[in-house]
RNA sequence: GCUCAUGUGGCGGAAUUGGUAGACGCAUAGCACUCAAAAUGCUACGAUCGUGAGAUCAUGAGAGUUCGAUUCUCUCCAUGAGCACCA
């Protein structure tokens, strides 16, 4: 087979001919919409990556058509961006020669792989006839107040010159180069996708996406519920609020905390703590996120002087300053729960501040009949041997710690103490630390009672072994032992395990348990409590419920060149104007230099007869910040439907007809980013009534990466391993490339590139093309084939359906090694196999079609059927098994009954050896499959 | 730390309303064709024991549910991705 002469003839003929081509208005047929994520034009070319997402969708919409869908399969380019960028600084050429260029390398390579694209619904984001669209859409959500200016914290990035997005930041270091970014206040053109956090989060629900990608998209809206809280400040006519998702813990809320940036920390601050707040808030604004983060775990802050009221309780608790509260996020401050929260607990710890436990665990279960006490456990510790002390009641319950109960009028800690002097008679040893109460319930052996007891933990540390004599009583009948830590795991006493888990994991107590020290909430479990508390919060007019999302605005300008500029003019008075919609598209204007200001504002500063303009009559300014890459992405899917419209986005009727997207496959990097400002704009679009969906995408499948050969991500560091699909394509053919992609492994999977595999698929492909040019194929039936032919059809039919590539492919291969062992292929399924694996291989397949004596391409063919009746057996391999161990095998015919099985089954000699002279407890038959057969 | 995904021969992978583990391919070995090689066609191929029939072990580790677990539950380990002081 001459693959390079077939592909050459079949581009071409698909091109001249426009085999391709959508006709979007024909609505006569059903229509299927596959969609490829637009990659970025760079001087590169495509990857083996690629090639992996645009044969999958490629292999639908081959057989879409086949199937007698109208497919609209198009493709264009994500073209602004920096490469283009930086070219341009470099060498002071405009960046869209560079762009176009490069869009024609890739166009060539698409073309080479054979990919059904219709290039008549071509587009690219940089192109003016597109971004024109772009900035109607910005204006239009100028108009709705969804797009803003306003001064907020921003990631600046200095070596980029550029403001960065949440989602271009990869460790406090900026996605592209990795450079540092730094937080700074600028005046900023956000979007406030926040307006859409629970649109977005419920629409999840309704489209069919990988489970991981909508629950980024949850996490990454981060809604969560809870309360606001008001606390007024002690001796000042001001309150603040605070933002809790456990207002259930109020009455353990010691301390509050507030962002050094928050308004009222000057207004509070006392005079004799002013310096030292200053100069914390000095300290802090100069930090990086990054290294409020990564570097500085160890809390720090200070105290104000101020005290706030609880409101619940009136207790006056001590107001901080501390950078572990984000001024962006609630309401930039905290109550803190230091027994109930792991950051308030180390905070506290550090500053010695109050800590009260308002939940307790339970464990065990609960009685009707329960006597109350409460009581101790202590854990002492000896710290030269590393040793813990125990007492080990051997049969009556094993090993435990020193326990006991609390007297009456008694302090627990006093307990402990006198338990362990009477009980192992140690007596020189210091408390470490109290562990929090735990709320058991037990049942008395010896006492024949059922009892709920209070028991607060204590750690002790060993100070000598000075010893006096136990006092037992008489039935105090155990051993007492050193034991090291792995001895520990042979407590098994729920609650002495417990104490030590908490004595192990030092820190707060995060878990759910009963409430106690709350007056109204005691005696209630968590979610219980918060709703009562926020009962009473808003009958008492000082709180509320509250939702909260991590969402932020989207920062929706960067001072570059290459993006869409911003429609938008500020005027001498300090107003500003939104272009009219006869005035876009606003175009790039053209610089003798594209490096950015050294200033930190956008190159178009320097276009100064763009940028300085009339208006009205007055002076005025354009915007020079341009949109970022994600603006253009987030609508293309709609343009693709009517791509030359330029009365509107696209016409109404054609997006009613092809809305949405049935099949959208790309990169998973996208999860969040693309995929969710995609979401949003439709969603605003959808409400405008020009997009007739809510959700644009119905089904998204992510391809996995193609590794080197190494099983590592391609790339400059080992180049060795990389591949080049143009050398694969040049040396193998495009149908082998396709073919070896799709046979790698399931699609979404990151798979080791073998050049081995690529030789087989290669092997199976020349094995095909053979077996067409044999005598084999006849005009007559071969009745050895009809099963495994029918097989295959309805296989490969259902898993291209499901993006199953590489089993259609096992049965196609299944389907020819069969043919092989045969003296005769018929004709008729020689002609339908060509289609099955046309998706797939498309040159080599139209090419045989042609030489099967058609004249017509084989992409409008239709789609084999098969005959479910064809793929039925009459008999079927029966399993048999003795103890579920398979022990013998017997075809039988389909409509034997259980009882002629398990008889038949029981006949087997091998099956005999096994359950002769044994007693069977009982025999399992499972209709067309298999018999169980249970001996003792 | 949190969330999610994944873990099966020498390798890529197949099989999940629980029912023959290893389809298909790669690699390897053997046979045929050939003067020979390549290509091609056919055969074998998880490990251990056994001449064989067959037996035992085996789907990251350990437990559990079940007549029966790669598939369900729990704990742990490893890898990957994302988030990361989000109150």
């Amino acid at each position: 087979m001459n693959f390079s002469e077939i592909e050459k003839k079949w581009k071409k003929r698909w091109f001249e001919e426009e085999v391709f081509k959508t006709d979007v208005w024909d609505f006569s047929k059903p229509k299927f919409y596959a969609l490829d994520m637009f990659p970025y034009p760079s001087g590169v070319g495509l990857h083996a990556g690629h090639v992996e997402g645009y044969t999958a969708t490629d292999v639908v919409a081959r057989m879409k058509r086949m199937q007698g869908y109208n497919v609209l399969h198009p493709m264009g380019f994500d073209s602004f961006g920096l490469p283009a960028e930086q070219y341009a600084i470099k060498t002071g050429n405009h960046p869209d020669g560079f762009t176009e260029k490069n869009i024609k390398t890739f166009k060539g390579q698409l073309y080479d792989l054979g990919l059904s694209y219709d290039w008549d619904k071509e587009i690219a984001t940089s192109r003016p006839d597109y971004y024109k669209w772009t900035q109607w859409i910005f204006a239009n959500l100028y108009k709705d107040n969804l797009a803003k200016l306003i001064d907020m914290p921003v990631n600046w990035c200095e070596e980029l010159g550029t403001v960065l997005a949440n989602d271009e930041i990869i460790d406090g270091k900026s996605e592209r180069g990795g450079y540092p970014v730094i937080r700074k206040n600028m005046k900023q053109w956000v979007i406030d996708i926040p307006k859409y956090a629970d649109e977005l989060i419920e629409g999840l629900d309704t489209i069919d996406w990988p489970e991981s990608t909508k629950e980024m998209q949850r996490n990454w809206i981060g809604k969560s519920i809870g309360a606001l809280v008001t606390f007024k400040i002690k001796g000042k006519n001001k309150s603040f609020d605070v933002f809790t998702t456990r207002c259930d813990t109020l009455f353990g809320a010691t301390y509050c905390v507030l962002a050094p940036e928050h308004e009222l920390v000057d207004l509070i601050t006392t005079k004799d703590k002013k310096q030292e707040v200053d100069d914390y808030k000095k300290v802090c604004s100069t930090k990086s996120d990054m290294e409020r983060t990564e570097l500085n775990k160890d809390k720090t802050g200070v105290f104000t002087g101020a005290y706030a009221i609880n409101p619940v309780n009136n207790k006056e608790i001590p107001i901080w300053i501390s950078d572990y509260v984000l001024a962006s996020y609630g309401t930039g401050a905290i109550m803190a729960v230091p027994a109930h929260d792991e950051r308030d607990y180390e905070f506290a710890k550090k500053f010695d501040i109050d800590i009260i436990q308002v939940l307790e665990e339970v464990t065990g279960k609960p009685h009707k009949d329960e006597t109350k006490k409460n009581s101790i456990v202590a854990i002492l510790y000896d710290e030269e041997n590393d040793k813990y002390l125990t007492i080990n009641w051997y049969d009556l319950g094993g090993r435990l710690f020193v326990g006991g109960t609390i007297k009456d009028k008694e302090k627990p800690i006093d307990c402990a103490i006198r338990e362990i002097k009477e009980e192992t008679g140690y007596v020189d040893f210091e408390l470490v630390t109290e562990l929090p109460k735990i709320n058991h319930h037990y049942y008395a052996y010896n006492k024949d009672k059922y009892f709920n007891i209070e028991c607060t933990g204590f750690v002790f540390k060993l100070k000598s072994n000075k010893q006096e004599s136990q006092n037992l009583d008489e039935d105090e009948n155990f051993k007492v032992e050193w034991v090291s830590k792995d001895k520990i795991d042979e407590i098994k006493d729920e609650l002495h395990h417990k104490v030590y888990d908490y004595y192990i994991n030092d820190g707060a107590m995060i878990g759910d348990g009963i409430h106690i020290n709350s007056e109204f909430l005691n005696g209630l479990n968590k979610e219980e409590a918060i709703n009562k508390m926020i009962d009473w919060l808003e009958e008492h007019k000082v709180g509320k419920r509250k939702v909260n999302y991590r969402l932020r605005e989207w920062i929706f300008a960067r001072q570059r060149y290459w993006g869409e500029p911003i429609p938008i003019i500020h005027m001498e008075d300090g107003s500003i104007e939104v272009l009219k919609d006869e005035e876009l598209p606003l175009i790039l204007p053209e610089l003798e230099d594209y490096s950015p200001c050294k200033n930190g504002t956008s190159p178009l500063e320097k276009a100064t007869n763009w940028v300085n303009i009339e208006r009205n009559g007055k002076k005025a300014k354009r915007e020079t910040s341009t949109m970022p890459g994600s603006a253009g992405s987030s609508w293309y899917f709609l343009r693709y439907i009517d791509p030359k419209n330029d009365k509107e986005i696209a016409n109404k009727e054609l997006l009613k007809h092809w809305m949405p997207v049935d099949l959208y496959v790309g990169g998973p990097e996208h999860a969040v980013g693309h995929l969710l400002y995609s979401r949003m704009w439709n969603r605003y679009l959808y409400k405008k009534g020009i997009s007739p969906v809510e959700e644009p995408f119905k089904k998204l499948v992510h391809q996995g990466m193609v590794l080197g050969a190494n099983g590592i991500k391609m790339g400059k560091r080992y180049p060795e391993f990389s591949i080049n699909p143009n050398d694969i394509i040049r040396e193998y053919g495009a149908d082998t490339l396709r073919f070896y992609e799709m046979f790698m492994g399931p699609i979404e999977a990151d798979k080791p590139w073998n050049t081995k595999g690529v030789e087989g698929a290669k092997r199976f492909l020349d094995r095909v093309w053979r077996l067409y040019e044999s005598d084999k194929i006849k005009d007559e039936d071969n009745k050895n084939l009809e099963k495994v032919y029918n097989q295959t059809v309805k296989k490969v039919t259902t898993d291209y359906e499901n993006l199953h590539f590489n089993t259609a492919i096992s049965q196609m291969m299944i389907f020819i090694n069969a043919v092989y062992k045969e003296d005769t292929y018929p004709k008729k399924y020689a002609l339908e196999f060509l289609k099955l694996l046309n998706p797939i291989a498309p040159f080599m397949t139209e090419e045989l079609w042609e030489k099967m004596g058609h004249d017509k391409t084989i992409a409008y063919e239709t789609w084999p059927k098969y005959d479910e009746s064809k793929i039925k057996d009459e008999t079927y391999t029966m399993i048999v098994q003795v103890n579920g161990k398979v022990r013998g095998k017997l075809e039988v015919y389909s409509n034997t009954n259980k009882d002629e099985m398990e008889k038949l089954a029981k006949d087997i000699p091998n099956v005999k050896n096994y359950i002769d002279g044994k007693e069977i407890v009982k025999v399992i038959v499972v209709p067309k499959k298999l018999v169980n057969i249970v001996i003792k």
